[in-house]
DNA sequence: TGACCGGAAGTTTTT
DNA sequence: CTTCCGGTCA
């Protein structure tokens, strides 16, 4: 975009770069091209900055929020080097890479999410002190083990991501203290840990202190109303260090992830921390994505709230018209399944209706162009029965049924098995009952067989067992021949399709079960003995799992289909839609009713909190009220309000006290029921979606190789079995990192010194107590490491970059992120050759085929980073006697390469993941097991 | 009309 | 464990 294009308001929060700026972006107001535009200005040298994109920060909420800024500040800006370095992302993933950038020791830590904390949280239950917090009215009560998990760790989050009012009790003040000694001790941080360790790394004078202090200018904050104490903290302390300009950019009427802390009052007292001269407000107050309709509905319930900044507006640029007694309908049934039934009959009759987005041409609205939001996932369940009944296509990201999926049933049911539970015949059934399935029944029975073979000894304990239950899900998948083709009936095309999607959902959540297997192995890996380590599974299946896996878990990020959208209104927060629909507009759904029961605060003195009851949501419903103004401000132009009483539920039979606020706006229509029969229709046409791609050189990878592993790997999530020995490569590489950067800094090392290198850079996180694993694994690694050192150490001079991160964008959509291990200058007879190195390790779990393919994406890249083609490219074998081996890299190399990521690219979007024909990538490729290609070509399976 | 009681049903989620 | 509804009683 143009800066001539934009409104005179993003242009004066683009153009002024002199002082703090707090952007207040209403909805649709085109925040995210105001930042980008905003960066691609600062970078300009013809403005006359003088900014490198290292100077620069920006932070956003979310993974994907980065994304899409990254790629309309590559679209928006010019070609200058270095733009890996400038940090786009979130504030936790900036955190981790000071951390891990900068100590050392942190190179190997590895950060666990929330379902693998709790699992880590059960399993060090006496360790972490988590029986020494009681209830406050009855110490005689303490946390549960497997049962209060969860509230052990909100109560950990929130004395680290809050401002305390006191001095923590004991009892938590030492729980806290092991907590996070036995997370070090494993080397894993959680969520919380690396803002915390972040902040305390910013003491004066540490290296990460000065590096702020040199590099920083500006800081970005999106979303900025959503911050928490911590974050708030980190904020103030990166602007302290470094004297940089802060712009904070959001609207702190979309506040609404209030029980994790965030807290608006930061936006709105932002300017209380400057002095008029050095500040600036600037309200972005056109909103360019509804109606006027929308913007007045939308604005006059929000002036309910008292909780804000005074003085704004959002008024609609009119891009869509509104017509009244139309657009917006708020109707009113009997019933709920009246209700329901309303919904169906209104998406069938806006189907086709004439639509125009933005400069988009006319076209006929699609499924995909509506979306019902709702508060909570409860409601979701008769809606979706009602859709199901009109044939009306949908997607949704919640209710949550992975466990009871007849598929998933077969697989656990291996699992019941081996453990004695069920009987052989029982289990054949489990799988011979999957719909529509071409299973051979003897090689059922022969994987049942062979599964009996493992059914793990009771009474003996073995020393330096290993036992997989991921490694017994593929050998069972391999026995029993379970293939997606085999769900695949090919009689004729209409049947074809179907039973190809149903096939896919098998294995989707085959995937995913496979992921819940990893999830837990990767915590309980070594656990006592086999049996124990069963009984835990199980355990954690019948007792935990279902609770620990959030509603929604089962998102799929490359399926797009043309289908309604159900969602929480959460996540839709940042969406856009022609057509929304926000059903169940009672009292106690939304505004919502609290959910009562043992919480937090029944161990945690709600006085130690600074602003304690926002984590409660007491706040007199404004945060309930933002909720439904972040729902109607979605819409485009279409929007269907609905409520009726419930009468299986008392608790929602009344209105909400929200539906009077919205009728004072004038703009709604009440039990209309609009047919949209006298509309023109035309055809119905999905929305073009530009679908920006950012792929990281692991998943293309697997692209290259087999479309059909990427499928496996990426789409369906199967993980790969763990077993004792994995942690070499990663010591290796991160040994290997760290002599690189203290060769940077001139530092020469003793043998001494490389031991403790090694110490440090070490984790085998899989080894079980008894194994005698662990020396020689660790002395294979120091004797590498110490004859790498002795091989290179002449050549160590050279270095020009270590842990390079580069990205390259291949077109407007596209991004490749990837990071290269070392780039090494030489000086030839006063010439410079580059030289861009990647190790790999011989003993490497997973076989990687050495590939070419991966250097000269790096070369891409670094061409990309510095502007210069690299001269040569390597793969350092590790532990090999000759592993030097560079070779010439050619511009034809690099033409080439990105013709495959295109070809890639295109194949991901048309969803083509046909199995390469190929029979040395089919033995080499480390998903075999999964694949029928395997048997077609006699391969072995890889272990 | 207000106090009291029994019964039923009770959220959102990213890193 | 808490909140809300709706019935009953004073």
């Amino acid at each position: 975009m143009q800066f001539d294009e934009l409104s005179p308001k993003q242009q004066e929060a683009i153009s002024i770069n002199d002082k703090h700026l707090r952007i207040i972006a209403c909805a649709g107001s085109g925040k995210t091209t105001t930042i980008a535009g905003k960066v691609a200005y600062l970078l300009d040298p013809a403005n006359g900055y003088d900014l490198k994109p290292e100077n620069i920060i920006a932070f956003t909420y979310t993974d994907k929020a980065a994304a899409e800024l990254k790629n309309k500040i590559l679209n928006a800006s010019g070609h200058y080097t270095g733009m890996a370095n400038m940090y786009i992302g979130t504030i936790h993933g900036w955190c981790l890479k000071a951390l891990q950038d900068n100590i050392y020791e942190y190179q190997s830590f590895s950060v666990l999410d929330e379902i693998k904390l709790k699992l880590f949280i059960d399993k060090y239950y006496e360790r972490i002190g988590m029986k020494d917090i009681a209830k406050l009215s009855n110490p005689a009560v303490p946390l549960r083990r497997f049962i209060d998990t969860s509230i052990f760790a909100r109560i950990m989050d929130i004395v680290r991501e809050s401002d305390l009012e006191n001095e923590l009790p004991e009892n938590i003040k030492s729980a806290k203290k092991k907590y996070e000694q036995t997370l070090l001790s494993k080397k894993f941080f959680d969520f919380s840990m690396i803002m915390d360790r972040a902040i305390e790394s910013l003491k004066p004078d540490s290296n990460l202190t000065k590096k702020i202090e040199q590099s920083l200018k500006y800081l970005i904050v999106d979303e900025y109303q959503d911050v928490n104490p911590i974050q708030e903290k980190l904020i103030n302390k990166l602007h302290e260090i470094s004297g940089c300009n802060v712009v904070v950019v959001g609207d702190d009427d979309q506040n609404i992830y209030q029980w994790r802390g965030s807290n608006n009052k930061y936006i709105i007292n932002f300017d209380k921390k400057f002095n008029e001269a050095e500040f600036k407000n600037i309200p972005l107050g056109i909103n360019y994505r509804s109606s006027e309709g929308i913007t007045r509905l939308a604005e006059t319930l929000i002036a309910n709230n008292i909780d804000r900044i005074r003085n704004k507006s959002m008024v609609s640029d009119h891009r869509q018209s509104f017509a009244k007694g139309q657009d917006l309908l708020f109707n009113e049934y009997d019933s709920v399944s009246e209700e329901n039934e309303a919904i169906a009959e209104y998406i069938e009759n806006i189907i086709g209706v004439e639509f125009s987005d933005r400069e988009e041409k006319k076209r006929g609205l699609a499924y995909s162009d509506i979306a019902i939001l709702l508060r909570t996932w409860s409601k979701a369940e008769t809606i979706v029965e009602e859709l199901d009944k009109h044939n009306i296509p949908y997607i949704t990201a919640g209710v949550n049924q992975l466990f009871e999926t007849p598929e998933v049933e077969g697989a656990l049911g291996i699992y019941y098995f081996l453990y004695g539970d069920i009987e052989a015949d029982e289990l054949i059934k489990l799988w011979t009952k999957l719909p529509n399935n071409r299973l051979d029944v003897k090689k059922l029975k022969m994987a049942v067989d062979n599964l009996s073979k493992r059914k793990p000894d009771l009474n003996t304990v073995r020393d330096n067992w290993e036992y997989s239950l991921q490694d017994i899900l593929w050998e069972f998948i391999v026995d029993g021949e379970i293939y997606e083709d085999n769900f695949i009936d090919d009689s004729n095309s209409e049947i074809l399709k179907k039973s190809r999607e149903k096939a896919e959902i098998i294995f989707f959540n085959l995937g995913k079960f496979s992921q819940v297997i990893n999830d837990f192995e990767e915590i309980n890996f070594n656990s006592v003995s086999p049996a124990r380590h069963l009984f835990s599974f199980l355990s954690f299946i019948t007792y935990a799992a279902r609770d620990y896996y959030p509603q929604g878990w089962l998102n799929n990020p490359y399926k797009t289909p043309n289908a309604v959208q159900i969602m929480t209104i959460h996540q839709a927060k940042g969406l856009e839609f022609p057509v929304v629909i926000i059903p169940g507009l009672n009292k106690n759904y939304l505004p919502s009713k609290k959910k009562g029961g043992l919480n937090e605060w029944h161990f945690l003195d709600r006085a130690l909190i600074s602003e304690q009851p926002r984590y409660e949501g007491n706040d007199d419903k404004e945060d309930e009220r933002r909720l439904l103004y972040v729902a109607i401000t979605r819409s485009q132009k279409y929007l269907l309000l609905s409520r009726a009483p419930d009468l299986d539920n008392r608790l929602y039979r009344v209105e909400s006290q929200f539906a009077g606020e919205l009728r004072r706006a004038n703009v709604l229509v009440q039990d209309k029921k609009e047919d949209f029969s006298s509309q023109l229709k035309i055809d119905s046409k999905p929305k073009e979606k530009i679908k920006n791609i950012s792929l990281d050189f692991t998943t293309l990878k697997d692209f290259f190789d087999c479309p059909y592993r990427f499928k496996l790997v990426s789409m369906y999530g199967f993980k790969f079995p763990l077993n004792q020995r994995m942690g070499v490569g990663r010591s290796f590489h991160n040994a290997l990192m760290e002599i690189h950067k203290r060769a940077q800094k001139q530092e020469e090392l003793n043998t001494k010194d490389l031991i403790r290198l090694v110490e440090r850079q070490t984790n085998f996180p899989y080894l079980t107590k008894s194994t005698k694993l662990k020396r020689p694994l660790w002395r294979k690694v120091r004797n590498n490491v110490v004859d790498y050192y002795e091989d290179n150490k002449d050549d160590f001079d050279n270095i020009e970059f270590v842990e390079q991160d580069i990205q390259y964008k291949l077109d407007e959509n596209i991004l490749v992120l990837g990071r290269i291990d070392l780039i090494k200058k030489r000086n030839e007879s006063g010439k410079f050759e580059t030289t861009i190195v990647e190790f790999k390790s011989e003993d490497k779990p997973i076989v990687t085929r050495v590939t070419k393919d991966q250097l000269k994406l790096y070369a891409l890249g670094h061409r990309e980073l510095t502007g210069q083609r690299a001269d040569y490219i390597m793969t350092y074998i590790i532990g090999e006697n000759n592993p030097k081996t560079p070779e010439k890299l050619l511009d034809s190399d690099l033409n080439e390469i990105e013709d495959k990521i295109k070809s890639a690219v295109e194949k991901i979007r048309d969803e083509d993941f046909t199995k390469v024909e190929d029979k040395e990538k089919c033995d080499s490729c480390y998903e075999n097991r999964l694949c029928y290609y395997r048997l077609k070509y006699n391969s072995k399976c890889i272990r």
